[in-house]
DNA sequence: GTTAATAATTGGAACGTTCCAATAATGTCA
DNA sequence: TGACATTATTGGAACGTTCCAATTATTAAC
């Protein structure tokens, strides 16, 4: 064994019959005979036959072959790997399986690891696009019929479905419920000004900020790299200010952990001596200490509504986009003080 | 545009070439003369041709598929994550691209998407088994002539290659590192102790607490879940003790920022009141508050040299099993108390 | 100007599957 | 028994590529 493997015609000359049976039978055929479907079968499992889809994909005119392409651009960043499982729990139970990606922000990358997945011919493609990434860029892709869905991110122009999750609400319900706890000097903290999702995130803020009787204050943003280090950063600058805030929205939850170093790193305590809300939920945000107020977007249920946007695409034949915002909401824990009722509690 | 596929035959009638010209084009061959060359590329530009590797895989005897797959038992876990980047960055530039699955340490999902990978023809495959792979779990894939490393956790008389880190090793410089600080009650936390990685890491722990003069004391090892919410639990369970410890090796790093959470709930501080050092050193051990003193095995390193010993078994032909278990090092930092020089220590 | 060598191009077969139209075997009805 | 369904099976063509052997065009050598 092991040389020259197992083709549909070997099966068909073991078990006395001809190949358009043996095929007749991988795609269980109500048309063979029961005696013969079992026969078949058995010589199969016998000579260790492995289907091979790509000949099969050949063939076929609709170019079913079963495969689908996701592409992240930040793989190391935990809600982009549990996006990753959210799709590869629905693709899997479709018969489908997952070519995965990671373009490091890399818009060439991006262009090669696209090109790759269409040489091998995936059904469709679930895309979180690195910065900068252009309608043209998916021009090719609806030229081509294949379904494509964008998360996270969308492409302005682009012909393609998109699942983004609510950033104007959920900052907005971050500055109402702190406003509502008496904070009157709150910053935005991290992120990056150029991309699309700072500028939903911080609309949601300054919408809700110029509801307050404070109003919006420019030098309350303060912007950094949406990374922990960057949020130390970010806080530190901000603690600067000849009137500091007391309490920040911060741009992921990544960044609201390194602002709560930064605090500690002052021998101040989150959610006792300053308030910080996050964003994402991420999985650490419910165990950590103290644990994360922050907006939960539910990476892994946004992965699975894609790949269930995008199946059905699949299935529907003609490509059809569509935009779907998903909802978030607030989920209050303890680092922005509402629950703590220890004694010494000094906010706002 | 979109209706039925640009193939070779098209590219070759607009050009006035054979479809044989046009293949040699494709694979750069230094037979076809350069004007010829770069008219058959303008062509396919203009045309949008898009490769189709399945036919040529089809046609080619060896099964050069330029597909590796990579099945992992936990992608949430950013270890994995990490690995599954390290590996992505090397086989991406040898002009393959990755399969990733994901488990979920499910058995029966294991088969089932290595089975599915064989299909769509993988040339290599990158498997950190899900616990409780046997030996046979491997056999078929080997009688194929499939090129197999597993990495992080090995499967003992597996005849395929291996490259796992030195956990023995780790764990024990720990336990040393712990010791000279003058720490005598160090505990082993988290894990799930029918596997064999931990069976490693204890057996470092047990070997160096026998050096001491207090020698190893099964108490002091207290196992969970190898995850933040169980090292929380099993650093409770810890201080239930008669004479609790004041030091922790921990399984993992997210056992081990588990137990930081448990300090803090205590009032008390990591690196301070307590000792504890990690194994991983996932991206966020550097940047947390303390920071997070650990055995680093770079996981990205470990992708990388699995897809590196991957391809020089693809590339060999006959693969040729080899086991290499990846060095490992203590990094110091701030949450075992060594480089702690702040007033009020009170450390052992 | 003939021959040989080299460079460039080409048609056809093959890869492993699916689909179609055709056939063979069996049963049903008058 | 003949005519007709119904049920199982089958050979061959096709999918888009690569490879081989064969062919033609070009250049070099005498």
């Amino acid at each position: 064994m092991g040389k020259g493997r197992v083709t549909v015609i070997d099966i068909a000359k073991a078990a006395g019959v001809s190949k358009s049976t043996v095929s007749l039978v991988l795609q269980a055929s109500p048309l063979v005979n029961e005696t013969t479907r079992s026969k078949v079968n058995a010589v199969m499992r016998e000579l260790g036959y492995v289907y091979n889809r790509g000949a099969a994909n050949l063939r076929q005119a609709n170019a079913q072959s079963k495969i689908i392409g996701i592409v992240v651009n930040d793989l190391t960043n935990s809600f982009f790997a549990e996006l990753a499982v959210g799709v590869d729990t629905v693709v899997q139970s479709a018969g489908f399986v997952q070519f995965l990606s990671n373009t490091s922000e890399s818009i060439d990358r991006q262009r090669e690891v696209i090109a790759s997945m269409r040489e091998h011919g995936v059904s469709g493609l679930i895309v979180s696009p690195a910065r900068g990434t252009e309608t043209i860029d998916m021009k090719p892709l609806v030229a081509a019929g294949i379904p494509v869905v964008l998360v996270v991110r969308s492409v302005p122009g682009a012909k393609v479905s998109s699942l983004v999750s609510d950033n104007h609400a959920g900052t907005r319900a971050a500055v109402e419920h702190l406003a509502g706890l008496g904070h009157r000097r709150i910053a935005f903290v991290g992120g990056f000004p150029d991309t699309a999702v700072f500028d939903e995130r911080l609309g949601g803020y300054r919408e809700a900020m110029s509801k307050t009787n404070v109003g919006f204050q420019n030098d309350l943003v303060v912007s950094s790299a949406p990374s922990r280090a960057g949020g130390v950063d970010a806080f530190m600058r901000a603690m600067t200010m000849a009137e500091p805030p007391t309490a920040a929205v911060c741009f992921n939850d990544a960044v609201a952990f390194g602002v709560c170093d930064g605090l500690r790193a002052r021998r101040l305590e989150p959610g006792k001596d300053f308030a910080v809300v996050g964003f994402d939920d991420v999985i650490e945000a419910k165990t950590t200490v103290p644990a994360l107020t922050t907006i939960s977007v539910d990476p892994q249920g946004i992965g699975q509504r894609a790949a269930q946007m995008l199946l059905k695409q699949i299935n529907a034949g003609k490509p059809e986009a569509e935009s779907v915002v998903s909802s978030v909401r607030l989920v209050v824990r303890e680092s922005c003080g509402a629950t703590d009722n220890r004694p010494g509690r000094k906010l706002a």
